[in-house]
RNA sequence: GGGCGCUUAGCUCAGUUGGUUAGAGCGCAGCCUUCACACGGCUGAGGUCGGAGGUUCGAGUCCUCUAGCGCCCA
């Protein structure tokens, strides 16, 4: 630890010395080598979790591409850490890679142009092609994680890269990746645990589906996307009556899956209809006509037709009213054959019914729609003309269809029973920005069903499950095996569950693995789990559980944030940590929202090379918490410029305390006697305190802002005036009191500019001190010896009175308005400087008047005491 | 349809509990060179705070209504 700057007396300081000409140049790659190498950042395992502070880090998505984005939030969340750290708390900043599940999956059949077969037997000697071929080759599920596996580890060495260059203070020891063993481990874990309690539970049930990736998704992956359709008018033929019931519907294709109508209980039009039966067109089939109040009297002909399923309305529906189940869209999003006529196929005419469905039948639905729809028009049941509209239509938020409804057999984590949990939770947190909580609420309070947490995918989790296959060899899913705690991770489709051999695989009284994996976000939302080491390092998840920041982006509180307390409430009965920093987006230039598909996402790492990794820096913790910030170069070079300021300006003080042996020399801050010296350090104190209560509020943008206005100032105005005393004898106390003030400024504004530009604050504090300035204490108003509510520290009680070092500063301001207006040099000298003003006000001003005379190179200075202020500058002759 | 956020100088944004002539940076204009800084410095012009009404001695800052933009959820 070097010695502080608030010794009794002066000290000398063993740095590297001040260079000839400092530079940004190289400042990243040389600080970020000796970091790792003297393990600043490294996790002290010692301290207790009162002096610890954990981060749950995003794993970002390694997949995907490197993006401004990235840069922007872990800067943020870089600079809290920061300032912890110097505030002298252990920090626990690991660092995960999300590389399971879909995107890495898609990445490696474009990058290899391979697709998984999971029918083909494993190839020991596979390579990948060289280039991708024209059609994807079909590769074994193993050969294809392998090449999953093979891929991320070079895009996690691209964002490591990324990371470092950047500087973020991550203790790279305790990176994870959510497809490592760890994470299997925990995964697998928290699975089996939820299981034996019953809060995982396997149903075979309506599941929202995706029939170009063909695997179930969540409510939580859902999106609306605003499709042209069409109402179409439907006649339904009554039973055992005459006339017949108009509908409408933008599903006609789904006719033959219709099990009912229904209309509003209170709706008079159809109340009569209520317990009577129609049939369907061109199938025949009898469907009684229901009441339900989520039936819309103003939504078409305010009659609908219930199918099985054409939205997520019809299964409540279907739920509620006891409807059978008529399922035509199969898992491939085309219609499934089925036999009218049959049980649960019923029909006045199966013949006719089985014709006009021959003519759907292996038809996408968009093109039996097509087809269905010439039908009725042929056979008269389509009353006029489809009626365009716009309307949401549900998709998956990586999918390129509609989703459809199917039903079939998944896991879901129970989640309804607990909302009222869930809510408290949302509450207990501490959101920042706090209207950010509205999010959470608004979602758990929107949740329709369970999380299903099934994927019928490849490069995931696999559920650590078994299903006993009995003697006539069929799968009894009613019983199935859990993996033993002890055994994971365990993959069902090569290691067998307990008491089994792997030659009874699939044979009758054997067993089969479960062929899922999870959810990507049934492992993500165990990240402090994973990271704190649950159950495998207790030692370690003692010192950081629950954790103290979740930093991510608003648009993941529905996912991510709400399933990582879904399971912290569920496995701990606790939220996973106290805070969370919800950040903002980052939009391009023209503050559009970034996609790939625009083509208007920026890349990082050629802004860091030519603006440097401080700048880029400055521009992220320029962006308020949560607030969108578009990328903006010119606030980069403003970042680059405060760099540079902050290089030369230590230049111009360190060089001051510099003796003849090039060794720098602090005085004590005791030795600030000068009052402009005093008020300036009293004026920093002031900034200590807001910045110090900005950051404990993670709001590193105030902070930054607040120091980054007083530094501007200081170089501007107080450097100016204390130059020449400063270059004076060092004998002299007025001397010392300047270089004492300047050492003691210094040191405190390099620390507060630290947590935002870590590397140029390192070099220069390198140049004069011992030890990283980034493990050195945060500045406090006690080491700046002054009390920052006393005169000569803004602000003054009497607002009457303005400090020595404003006076000071307002008439250099006027003087150099004068030469300016003149056009001549800072430099050319003031023949008379005539200042009117009040006593009080004159009074300061006389305490800093050689210094004021020496900026200002003012000859005579004249003052008279009046109400009305007033500065006359009379130039020397030229 | 419900909710949230935003709307302050040409641009990007600060304005904390309502209190003197509304701030910063960028950009722009002009000037100044090298004794910390030309990857610079200094100075200046430029808004009445989306609109309407209200509370108040006093509102950009609180309330109501309203317009536009963005996002979230149905």
């Amino acid at each position: 630890m070097p010695e502080q700057t608030n010794g009794s007396t002066a000290s000398a300081h063993s740095g590297r010395g001040i260079p000839d000409k400092p530079g940004l140049e190289g400042l990243e790659a040389a600080w970020a080598a000796r970091w790792e190498a003297e393990g600043v950042y490294a996790f002290d395992r010692t301290a207790t979790r009162d002096q610890v502070f954990s981060i749950d880090t995003p794993p970002p998505t390694v997949s995907g591409s490197l993006h401004i984005g990235h840069v922007f939030s872990y800067t943020h969340t870089d600079a809290v850490a920061r300032f912890q750290r110097m505030r002298g708390r252990a920090v626990f900043y690991p660092m995960g890679w999300d590389d399971n599940g879909l995107p890495t999956e898609r990445r490696v059949q474009n990058y290899f142009g391979v697709r998984c077969d999971p029918s083909l037997p494993y190839d020991p000697d596979y390579v990948p092609p060289a280039e991708p071929p024209k059609d994807p080759v079909a590769i074994s599920r193993p050969n294809f994680v392998a090449l999953c596996h093979q891929l991320t580890l070079e895009d996690e060495q691209v964002f490591e890269h990324l990371w470092r260059t950047l500087g973020l203070s991550v203790d790279w020891s305790h990176t994870y990746a959510t497809i490592g063993e760890r994470a299997l481990r925990v995964s697998q874990r928290g699975f089996v645990r939820l299981a034996r309690r019953g809060q995982v539970v396997q149903r075979t049930a309506p599941t929202l589906w995706d029939v170009d990736f063909r695997t179930a998704v969540s409510q939580a992956e859902l999106e609306d996307r605003e499709r042209p359709g069409a109402y179409h008018r439907l006649r339904f033929p009554r039973v055992g009556a005459e006339g017949a019931v108009e509908i409408e519907t933008t599903r006609p294709e789904l006719l033959p899956a219709c099990v009912a109508l229904v209309a509003h209980p209170d709706d008079e039009r159809y109340r009569p209809l209520f317990g009577t039966e129609v049939t369907t067109p061109l199938f025949g089939v009898r469907v009684p006509v229901v009441a339900h109040e989520l039936a819309d009297p103003d939504k078409g002909s305010g009659i609908a037709m219930i199918c099985t399923f054409g939205d997520t309305t019809d299964v409540v529906w279907w739920r509620e009213l006891g409807l059978p189940t008529r399922t035509v869209v199969g898992r491939d999003g085309r219609l499934l054959p089925v036999e009218f006529g049959s049980a649960g196929w019923e029909s006045d005419d199966p013949a006719a019914a089985a014709t006009h469905y021959d003519e759907l039948v292996g038809r996408s639905v968009k093109q039996a729609q097509t087809r269905i729809v010439e039908l009725l028009t042929e056979s008269g049941h389509l009353i006029g003309v489809p009626r365009a509209i716009s309307h949401p239509v549900k998709f998956f938020e990586k999918g390129d269809r509609p989703l459809e409804i199917v039903s079939s057999r998944q896991w879901f984590v129970e989640t309804m029973p607990h909302r009222e949990a869930l809510l408290a939770r949302g509450e207990e947190l501490a959101w920042h920005p706090p209207y950010m909580a509205h999010r959470f609420r608004a979602w758990v309070e929107g949740l329709s069903g369970d999380w299903n947490i099934s994927r019928q995918r490849f490069f995931g989790v696999p559920l650590p499950v078994w299903y006993p296959v009995d003697a006539h060899g069929e799968v009894d899913h009613g019983t199935p095996i859990l993996a033993d705690e002890a055994s994971l991770p365990v993959d069902p489709s090569t290691d067998t569950p307990p008491g089994f051999t792997e030659d009874q695989r699939g044979a009758p009284h054997g067993f089969i693995g479960d062929p899922d994996v999870m959810d990507t976000w049934a492992t993500s939302s165990l990240t402090p789990q994973i990271a704190g080491g649950w159950e495998d390092d207790t030692d370690l998840f003692t010192r950081v559980f629950p954790m103290d920041l979740r930093p991510q982006a608003h648009d993941i509180i529905r996912t991510w944030l709400f399933s990582t307390v879904v399971r912290s409430e569920l496995e701990h009965g606790a939220l996973p940590w106290a805070n969370a920093a919800i950040s903002g987006w980052v939009l391009d230039p023209d503050r559009k929202k970034m996609s790939k598909s625009k083509g208007n996402v920026v890349t990082p790492l050629p802004l860091l090379e030519q603006h440097g990794a401080d700048a880029v820096r400055y521009w992220a913790a320029s962006g308020r918490p949560g607030t969108d910030t578009a990328v903006d170069e010119g606030q980069m070079k403003v970042g680059r410029r405060l760099a540079m300021k902050v290089l030369n300006a230590s230049r111009f003080a360190l060089g001051r305390l510099v003796d003849e042996a090039g060794v720098v020399v602090v005085p004590s801050v005791d030795a600030v006697t000068s009052p402009i010296d005093r008020a300036v350090l009293g004026r920093l104190a002031v900034v200590v305190d807001e910045a110090t209560t900005a950051f404990e509020a993670y709001d590193y943008a105030r902070a930054l802002e607040r120091t980054e206005a007083f530094f501007w100032a200081f170089c501007d105005d107080y450097l100016e005036l204390v130059k020449s005393r400063a270059y004076g004898d060092g004998a002299d106390p007025g001397t010392v009191s300047a270089r004492a003030a300047l050492a003691a400024a210094l040191s405190v504004l390099l620390r507060l500019l630290a947590p935002v530009l870590p590397f140029v604050t390192e070099e220069v504090w390198s140049w004069w001190q011992v030890g990283s300035i980034h493990t050195a204490p945060w500045p406090t108003v006690d080491e700046l010896g002054v009390d920052p509510t006393a005169d000569g520290a803004a602000p003054a009680p009497d607002p009457g009175i303005d400090t020595v070092l404003e006076m000071a500063a307002e008439v250099l301001g006027l003087v150099r308005r004068a030469k300016t207006t003149a056009k001549r040099s800072m430099r050319a000298p003031v023949a008379r400087l005539t200042v009117t003003d009040t006593a009080a006000r004159l009074d300061a001003l006389g305490a800093a008047e050689g210094d004021l005379r020496d900026a200002g190179g003012v000859v005579d200075l004249v003052t008279i005491v009046a109400d009305e202020p007033l500065v006359e500058v009379e130039l020397a002759e030229e």
